[in-house]
DNA sequence: CCTGTCGGATACAGCGGTGTATCGGATACA
DNA sequence: TGTATCCGATACACCGCTGTATCCGACAGG
């Protein structure tokens, strides 16, 4: 059956073991990378047998699927956190300095992205739901950009917000290959805002 | 036995089974992903049995670096003669161009070269060729970007020309980052190019 | 043409992971 | 506390893949 779409009765324990089992995952993933990774393994680093496992997700597509989606909403809302604090109108800087924080903290997470980004390029409907959650990204930086104006006036060549939003997000990406092979967080973000302040105030 | 270390007599059949794994071996890794592809689906798509592919390499882990350095040995002279192209005075955006024509080319490899990212970072030894790849690549650009000093000033924001090309790499893997997810190659070149030319002539 | 070496095919034993069917203990609710 | 239901553990049969040992055809050197 796999996942519990009647509901049947209420659960407790059930909703225990799944969170276990997805904190194990994302461990384990972070560790040896999806696709070196065998359902038992982690089980035995949640502590269950595949009984529990298949008593909750249908394979290891299903899991990984869920845990992106889990800690991408949570990462989402901490960017979103960072990109509102300080007022309504606030200089662009220093809304890169909070962002930066999050966004380059966590190395497991930013392997496990990318491992995800692997699985999604290699299957469009996978890839529509990633490309959605980018989206959705950009568009908070792009409605933070457009608040700012004002302050710091966007070059031209990126041309409206969007574009400046697009440009963002590419300097992310491209900052995280470098920070995934060289492992130095502190030199990331010092490039990270330098990229982003060359790229807004050009 | 594996490698042929020591040189047993000259080897001629030898070396086009190699080849021929190889560019199998791209094949599937490209449509699979490392990780998701066993030894045998290698063999078969080759026409061998494993008792070929035992003979020249210890195992995936071997091919898959193997297959890296060939194929990066070659993008990389097609960059370095992308770059090279057009004496030695050149304005900056049609070397963009060229380039981004080499690089944003192929996806098969790009999905390969991300796969080989996603191994890279979680195996030091192999980060460390792969950043030394990296470095000889932006030493080509910052190369290119020193000889065309004059014709277009570079911002000061990004430090020296080491950084520019720095700037150059990041904004590459950002865009390679959305092109996997979207297929959409036209875009991505446009894309490169409007984030170059905001860097570089900022 | 003959021969020794090489390269790849074949055969084999074994392991590790998969998925399912079933059982027993835990848990929510009366 | 009783009990119906749920949840996870256990047991089982089953590949698929691995790595090695051995064999036979191919190919270069004389």
């Amino acid at each position: 059956m796999a996942v519990g779409g009647t509901t049947g009765r209420v659960t407790r324990r059930r909703l225990r073991t799944r969170a276990n089992l997805l904190e194990a995952a994302f461990t384990v993933f972070a560790a040896k990378g999806f696709g070196h990774v065998s359902i038992e393994e982690v089980c035995e680093a949640a502590g269950y047998t595949r009984g529990a496992f298949y008593s909750n997700f249908a394979g290891l597509d299903e899991l990984f699927f869920a845990l992106y989606v889990e800690r991408a909403e949570l990462i989402a809302e901490q960017v979103a956190g960072a990109l509102a604090l300080g007022g309504p109108d606030l200089d662009v800087a220093s809304a890169v300095d909070r962002v930066t924080e999050v966004l380059l903290l966590d190395r497991d997470w930013l392997l496990v992205k990318t491992d995800f980004l692997v699985h999604a390029a290699r299957d469009p409907d996978v890839a529509r739901g990633l490309l959605e959650h980018r989206a959705r990204l950009r568009g908070a930086i792009a409605d933070r950009l457009a608040r700012a104006r004002g302050h710091t006036e966007l070059p031209a060549v990126l041309g409206d917000v969007e574009g400046a939003a697009h440009a963002v997000v590419a300097a992310y990406d491209g900052v995280t290959t470098q920070l995934l092979l060289d492992r130095d967080a502190e030199r990331a973000r010092a490039w990270l805002k330098q990229l982003l302040t060359a790229l807004l105030t050009g």
